[in-house]
DNA sequence: GTGGTCTAGACCACC
DNA sequence: GTGGTCTAGACCACA
């Protein structure tokens, strides 16, 4: 589990989009303190600012909080976890929509398509 | 419907991807002539030589033929278009899945979280 | 069985040997009279003078000769036409040698491959 | 061992064609690095471009492959090899027969007279 | 240094 | 006019 970034977007989302899913994986758990920003920007080769950029933005959706003193922490708020991971995964749903409507697909037929892909191959 | 690429991939393989997408939907249709080499490059505000490659790429899948003199047309083999389809479809599938198990999701849950989706939201 | 010719040779040579090949197919039977110079250039969309040379280089090789009044005859000498025949299947059988050589084929190994094929395909 | 070109094909093909016989031959061995696209370029008294077309080629076929930052490599894949140079070998096979039968041998006939030559001359 | 991509501009054969 | 090929020269990412 490393940092990659892509170029044509800002960094400081696609690190908050990163976050975000480390959070939801557990990997950050609920409660828990993060690392900090230093370590963090390191760890991405990134400007400590650009982190803590990225990071604000977590805590402005709640998906953070800084205790002055010791450190960010990962929310608490389970039931707001599962909201952000459900949002997301609509998200993730009505992309998968959008592109197969794009491949002529009606979103039954698209689901169809889905339950025999499930069904077969793991790779 | 109109031409733009993003800066992270060859731009001829957008290109391509972007024409096999509209002969799949149609606004190319089966065994019709595509406008010229020349034409579509202006289009698309690329080098002739860009667009040629992308075409050549697309020919090589057998979804494109040349008549040397009068132009390039698409296949008339539809079974081939379908194919093609088809097998984009399952990528979009797949990536689907794949990003749902990364949110936490198993094939089962995020197929279900999908058609729940579907019946709501159109936006 | 119509004239094609390609740029890389000189044309006259190119018409020699393929009326040597319609002599020995039979296209143009033993002792025969064959069409008149202009006749044969019309049809192969060529300069009469390409194919009177053409012509000559076969005649000086015995495989033609003119009477003077009645036109151009090919030779009643069939031995001289086996001849040829064998001389033009040797270097054919040489040059099969020499590029199963090149993809690292024995001799033997060659025959046997050609065998084989034999057998097999007739596409 | 040098490079040479008719002008009646396209550079490129003839360049792959003539790399993949090195390639069969050994010349350039399994597994081996070859030399830069500039390198071949020069050698070949050929635009960059134009060798680098000829070896993509031989990529998509599966011959060579890239490291993206320390040149080209033939495929380890002995089986691979093999298996072109085995069609190759029966494209000249079947080119034998066929100018043979324009010569009117049957392919028993063809095969006998291969056999013969074999025997006699090396020239 | 490596491969890869792109542009600009030229020429060819075909009809 | 069409597609196709080739050259020259540039830039990029990677290491």
């Amino acid at each position: 589990m490393t940092w990659q970034f892509s170029e044509d977007r800002a960094i400081y989302t696609q690190i908050a989009e990163q976050v975000k899913l480390r959070i939801i994986a557990g990997i950050y758990p609920v409660g828990t303190r993060l690392p900090s920003v230093r370590e963090l920007a390191a760890e991405a080769s990134v400007n400590p600012n650009t982190m803590q950029r990225a990071l604000a933005d977590l805590e402005r959706e709640g998906l953070l909080y800084s205790e002055r003193t010791s450190g960010r922490y990962v929310t608490e708020d389970c039931e707001k976890i599962r909201q952000i991971r459900h949002g997301l995964a609509q998200s993730v749903a009505k992309e998968f929509f959008f592109r197969m409507e794009q491949l002529g697909y009606t979103r039954p037929q698209a689901l169809k398509l889905a339950e025999e892909t499930e069904e077969q191959g793991n790779e």
